[in-house]
DNA sequence: GCATTTATTTGCGTATACATTACAGAATGC
DNA sequence: GCATTCTGTAATGTATACGCAAATAAATGC
């Protein structure tokens, strides 16, 4: 397909790459700081790709540049999260409304329906991780269907910032149970062409997740992920 | 107050200031190709701060680099209005809601209040700049008290990419009377502690604008900015 | 005359060298 | 002993140099 991807791979969209992977794994933790030249060592280039895709993670929330200080993973608070699930709840709910009066195609909705599929079998297995995986799935291909550009880099942009915060809260959270029938009643609102419905359910799902993650971290004095 | 503002200022920030600046008043001109060389020469400086501005332009929407063709000033489509004023009226609708929540101060409410007489004068003068200025800066307070700095940050980054456009429309667009009333009622709404109608008022101020503006991109043939 | 290949140029990606500046710690004065 | 100033150092900010790839121009074959 676009062959750009296999070879051509500049070093600084290495760097971003590499570097993103590295905080969303935990392996650059949270909070800590980081010379531009260690980076650049770790990573196998000179410091002039690691500033530059220092600058872009910077834009999009992960880290923070400071004169002297070095590079620093921003970690994320309670706050952040509210801030963050906020944004998700306004902009996916109309993503969903979008997508219900798009009158989709079955193979539009394949994906959708896949990840529901998904997460009936994760759940049935309680296996956390592909839980995660398929929620992940179906909020990012909901909001594909939404059809608003803006909206996606938007939500991958507060989805790279939360995701990190989940690998400590999954396994603090009650298992998901609801998240599963509140997807399936979202696809059903899309696939039967409901946008008010679509839209209302969406909410909803939402900000029942956000009350219960803003639970968890009250509850364990979770200030900093 | 902050002396880094005054003095030491980065060539890179300046550089970013500079060339949003530059932008916004269409001395690049929308659609434009611009030598990274070009560019620095023209800031007095080397390529290095002018590459890492761009880079931040570009994550802000403003500009795309496109290897070897130089960095090209986007053009906004009507498709890019909607998906930008659809991100508005969803954020901003929120922070009317939880500014109506907040139970402001009157000196939080000072510089809303200002907005809307500055807007009243504009009207009565007929001076759509003035009007245009004030717009602007009752939506800009809004989302300030709406307190969520993310939905600050992605409010900003969609009124820089619109205010191109409104340079166009502007002096096309019917004499906004209507805009004053809605802001006058979503002021009393956060005032008076109506969140739900805070936000459904304001939401419906969003909606109308943006079918408003739709409209008269349709109408002129409007199809990049 | 057209297509295809080769040469040349041009601009970017990156490394590197240098200038600048904030901070730490030593030294000095009291 | 404490505060203040000075100085050295470390890390960033910026300039510059260079190789490479892509685009354009030239040349060659048919």
């Amino acid at each position: 397909m676009k062959d750009q991807n296999s070879k051509t791979l500049s070093n600084t969209q290495r760097a971003v790459k590499e570097l993103r992977r590295m905080i969303l794994t935990g392996e650059l933790a949270a909070g800590t700081d980081h010379l531009e030249s260690e980076l650049a060592q770790t990573l196998g280039m000179s410091r002039t790709p690691v500033r530059e895709a220092a600058l872009m993670l910077e834009s999009r929330g992960l880290l923070e540049m400071r004169p002297r200080k070095g590079v620093r993973i921003l970690p994320v608070s309670p706050e952040d999260m509210r801030e963050i699930y906020d944004i998700l709840t306004e902009l996916e709910s109309l993503a969903a409304q979008r997508a219900a009066e798009a009158n989709c195609t079955e193979e539009d909705l394949e994906h959708l329906a896949r990840s529901i599929a998904q997460m009936d079998q994760a759940i049935e297995t309680e296996n956390l991780e592909a839980w995660a995986e398929s929620d992940e799935l179906f909020h990012q291909e909901l909001v594909r269907l939404g059809g608003n550009k803006r909206i996606q880099a938007i939500v991958a942009m507060m989805s790279d910032q939360v995701r990190r915060a989940r690998a400590t809260t999954l396994f603090i959270r009650p298992l998901p149970l609801q998240s599963n029938e509140d997807h399936r009643a979202v696809f059903d609102a899309i696939r039967d062409g409901r946008p008010e419905d679509a839209r209302e359910r969406h909410r909803n799902h939402r900000l029942q997740a956000k009350a219960m993650l803003c639970g968890i971290l009250e509850k364990h004095r979770l200030n900093s992920l």
